[in-house]
DNA sequence: AATCTATATTGTATTTATGACACAAAGGAG
DNA sequence: CTCCTTTGTGTCATAAATACAATATAGATT
């Protein structure tokens, strides 16, 4: 009567050529195979949820340490039929660095956060409120470290910006404001670009956080 | 292994006379006899979180139809000794007008959330994560609606916000950015004040949330 | 009627943020 | 060397936020 399942969801999040990312898991099996989904678990009752969500990480992924916050839940009875399952999605971001070390296996694939394929159950509805939630949050410098925890440009950066706030930006004009929050620093470093002016690197001071819009 | 007992733990906060306050509920038998409490209940497999906290509404407080929304998880195998149950905060917010209606019980009591009273287990944690988050949610229009559904006074709002924002504002500037929102209209009606001239009477305008910070 | 208190109203000077805009510079490819 | 692409940079007008001032006003108190 008070007993519930509790499954993990982990939206795992990246920033990788210019396109924010979610990490999803194709269903093999049926009921809805060839669909996506993501990667999650039956929480034990001797866990927490973190504890949870890192061996999920851990198991499916080879990916430790990364960070990680709770987001929402989702109660529906009926959300998967036939089983009562209480949802919890929770937020992960993994950096470029270790996204280019991540051995990701054949069945799970990166996916722009505008175009999701086809999802089971309620997991499409989770996605999106993840990614909203996702969106306001890289408004701060505390998320955008761990996007860019090494050296980023200023282009980079922008184009991160623009996809959030959906919207264009002037390149001087940015440029202006984040340097005037002074929370980046320069290396003596300059990007390999493809073509053009190579980019100066940046990091993010280490200090307090802001937000930047 | 998989089930777990989830309780709702309900986090009501209003404004009352200039002060934000949350709802607590006095312990009256051991463990903790004294201390003070969320008020809370554990949810069925047959029903919602949202279903679960309307429940507990209802049946202690005598409230529905309030303002809710889904805050954290706090899933420390031993927050409860010897019993393994999974905390979900829920915040929820009522009017003055539904706060004076309210026939709070005894055990009942409202406190400022600058003065917590000794809690039981982690409640106080608990309470700290949701007052954070609400003073968040209370620099858009969305909530400051909830808070004062019927006319409020410019110095009342402000002093709102100078809980929040945790400074002293100008008057005469808050006033001016306030208006120049566009998201207040005049009533007819004046304050009785104590003393002093009386305040003027505005309501929220029925438009679009903003952003007023 | 005079006084007190807190609000309402109008004002203004200063600083800060925003938005628009054009050209120079660094590297790669031919 | 020339062309191409992409990044880097300064200025100016305008809008917005802030700090601070002075005065009028509605009611309560005496």
């Amino acid at each position: 009567m008070f007993n519930n399942k509790i499954e993990v969801l982990i939206n795992l999040f990246t920033f990788d050529k210019g396109e924010i990312k979610v990490l999803l898991f194709k269903k093999h099996d049926d009921p809805f195979k060839g669909y996506w989904m993501l990667p999650s678990n039956l929480m034990l009752n001797k866990e927490t949820l973190e504890e949870c969500a890192n061996a999920t990480l851990e198991e499916k992924l080879g990916v430790s340490n990364i960070y990680k916050e709770t987001c929402d839940v989702f109660s529906d009875v009926d959300r998967i039929p036939d089983t009562r399952i209480v949802g919890i999605s929770v937020m992960g971001v993994i950096d470029t660095v270790k996204f280019n070390q991540l051995n990701v296996k054949d069945e799970y694939e990166w996916f722009n956060i505008n175009s999701i394929p086809k999802t089971i159950y309620d997991n499409g509805i989770i996605i999106e409120n993840t990614i909203l939630r996702l969106k306001k949050q890289l408004l701060n410098t505390k998320l955008l470290k761990i996007f860019f925890p090494g050296d980023f440009t200023f282009p980079e950066l922008q184009r991160l910006f623009e996809q959030i706030l959906n919207k264009k930006l002037d390149r001087r004009n940015f440029r202006k404001k984040i340097l005037k929050l002074d929370i980046i620093e320069e290396t003596n470093e300059k990007n390999v670009s493809m073509t053009g002016r190579p980019a100066k690197l940046y990091v993010f001071k280490d200090i307090e956080d802001k937000d930047l819009f």
